[in-house]
DNA sequence: CCTTCGAATATTGTTGACAATATTGGCTTT
DNA sequence: AAAGCCAATATTGTCAACAATATTCGAAGG
C-alpha cells in the first residue's frame, strides 16, 4: 500500500470528488509555495471568481484551511493567511518532537521487517542521491518527509499519523518554501535517520525516541537562527 | 484569566456570534453526553429541522465537528458519530501521553512561582472535594481536567494547548460519559497529581515528563480493562 | 430462490439571492 | 486641526431552490 510514498499525503487528490475539496488543496498549495503571501486578506467573492466556484464550497475550502491553520478567521470580519512567526515555528518543532518520538517509539515496536529493510534501501537512495546532487539535494527535502512520513506510518497510531501530515509537515513545508533556501543540512540528517533507523532494527524503544526528538530538535535550532537573521 | 478553568473551553460559547458556531457547540455536547449515540447516521435536513436552521450552517458546523474527529464523513455518503473502540482510545491515549508529558517537562521550565502555588491550591481543592464525597468524586472527573489544562497551559505552547482540548479531551469525556461509570481512582490520581506538581516545582523537566507519562499510561490502562470488560 | 439490473427515492453538493455585521470615508463638532 | 459620530459600502452569514450522486426497493432473469 505505501508505494508512492513521497505523494502520498495529497497531490493524488486534484481529482476529489468534491469541488470543495478540489479548491481546499488548489489553495493550500497556492498558500505553501507562496502565491497567496503570509497575511493577504482572503476575500470570498474574488477567490470565489478566481477559482470560478460559488462561494459555498469554497467557504467550506476555506473552514478546512482554518482547521489546520493555514488560514485565520475572524467571525464577520474575515480570514487571512497565516504569519509564520518564530513563536509559533518553535510550537511546531516542540509539538512534532514529542509526537515523533513517540512514534519512533512505536515504530521500534511494531514496524515488520521487511519494511524495516525497505527503509534502509530508502535511505541508500536519499544517500545517491546526496552524492549526484554534491549534498544540496532539492530532493532531500521530500526525502526527508518520506524518511518521518514511514516512520509515523508505522506507529499505527491514526491520530498521529494524521496530525503530523495533515497540520506539523504542511507548516514546516511551508516555511521551508518561504525562507529561501536552507544551508545543506542532507548529509547530517542522513546519518542521524541511520542511526535511528538501526536503533528501529534493534528494536530498541527508548534509543529510537531520543535520537528522533535529538534528530527534531536539531533540526529546529537550525531553523530557529535562520529565522533570526532574516529578521535583520 | 485562568479563573473559571473547569468551563474555560466552551461553555460559556452558547453565546457565539454565528449560527453555525452555537450549532456546533450544541451538537457536541449531544454527541458527549450520549444523546446522539454512537454511530448515529447524520441527515442533514432532519438535523437543521430539529435545531431550527437552514442547512448551510449546520454543514459548517458538522465539518468542524469531522475536524475534531466527533464525527465521521464519506463524500456524498453521508456522516455518521464517531463509533469509540478500543483501538482508537489508544490512539487517543498515546497521544496524549506523549504531548503531555512534553507540556509537563515546557511547564517545569516555563510556569510563574505564582502558578506553581495556585496549582498546588488547586489539589488542595480536589482533596478536601474528594474527602467530602468519600472518594467516587463526580468533581474529581472536571477537577483531573482542571489540572491538566493548567499543565497545558503552562507548556506556552498554542499547538499543544488547543490539540488536547479541541480534540483529545473531547474524545476522552465522550468515552468517560458512555462507558458507564468508573472505577473510583481519584485518591491515586490525586496522590500523582502532587507528585507532577512537586517535580514542576523544583524545576525538574525530566522528572515532571517521565510522571505524567506513567500517569496517562496508566490511567490508560485502567480504560482499556474497563472497555475489554464491556466487550463481554 | 437467489442474483442482478434499473427506476424511484432520499440525501448530499452547489448555486445565487438576501440579511446581518463590520469597515470605510466624510462630516460635524469641539 | 483632531476626535468622534453617522451614513454608505463592502464583506461575511444565512437561506431556500436546484443539480448531482448514492441508496433503496422491486422486478426480471438465471
Amino acid at each position: 500500500m505505501p508505494d508512492t510514498l513521497s505523494t502520498a499525503n495529497s497531490e493524488g487528490a486534484l481529482e476529489s470528488p468534491t469541488l470543495a475539496s478540489r479548491t481546499f488543496e488548489s489553495i493550500k498549495a497556492d498558500i505553501i509555495n507562496g502565491e497567496l503571501r503570509q497575511g493577504t486578506k482572503i476575500v470570498e467573492s474574488d477567490l470565489a471568481l478566481k477559482y470560478g466556484i460559488s462561494r459555498g464550497p469554497l467557504r467550506e475550502a476555506i473552514h478546512r484551511l482554518e482547521q489546520i491553520k493555514l488560514i485565520v478567521r475572524i467571525p464577520h470580519a474575515g480570514s487571512r493567511v497565516i504569519t509564520l512567526d518564530s513563536k509559533m515555528m518553535q510550537d511546531i518543532y516542540v509539538a512534532r518532537e514529542s509526537l515523533e518520538g513517540m512514534a519512533a517509539r512505536l515504530a521500534a515496536r511494531l514496524m515488520p521487517q521487511d519494511e524495516i529493510e525497505s527503509l534502509s534501501a530508502l535511505l541508500d537512495q536519499h544517500e545517491a542521491a546526496i552524492d549526484q546532487t554534491e549534498g544540496k539535494a532539492y530532493f532531500q527535502r521530500e526525502g526527508d518527509i518520506d524518511f518521518h512520513f514511514r516512520i509515523a506510518m508505522a506507529s499505527q497510531n491514526q491520530w498521529i499519523l494524521e496530525n503530523l501530515n495533515g497540520e506539523l509537515y504542511q507548516l514546516i513545508r511551508m516555511c521551508r518554501h518561504q525562507s529561501g533556501r536552507f544551508p545543506s543540512r542532507a548529509r547530517t540528517a542522513l546519518e542521524q535517520h541511520r542511526q535511528i533507523a538501526a536503533a528501529i532494527a534493534q528494536r530498541d524503544e527508548e534509543l529510537a525516541e531520543i535520537l528522533m526528538r535529538r534528530h527534531i530538535s536539531g533540526a529546529w535550532n537550525i531553523v530557529k537562527k535562520i529565522l533570526e537573521d532574516q529578521d535583520d
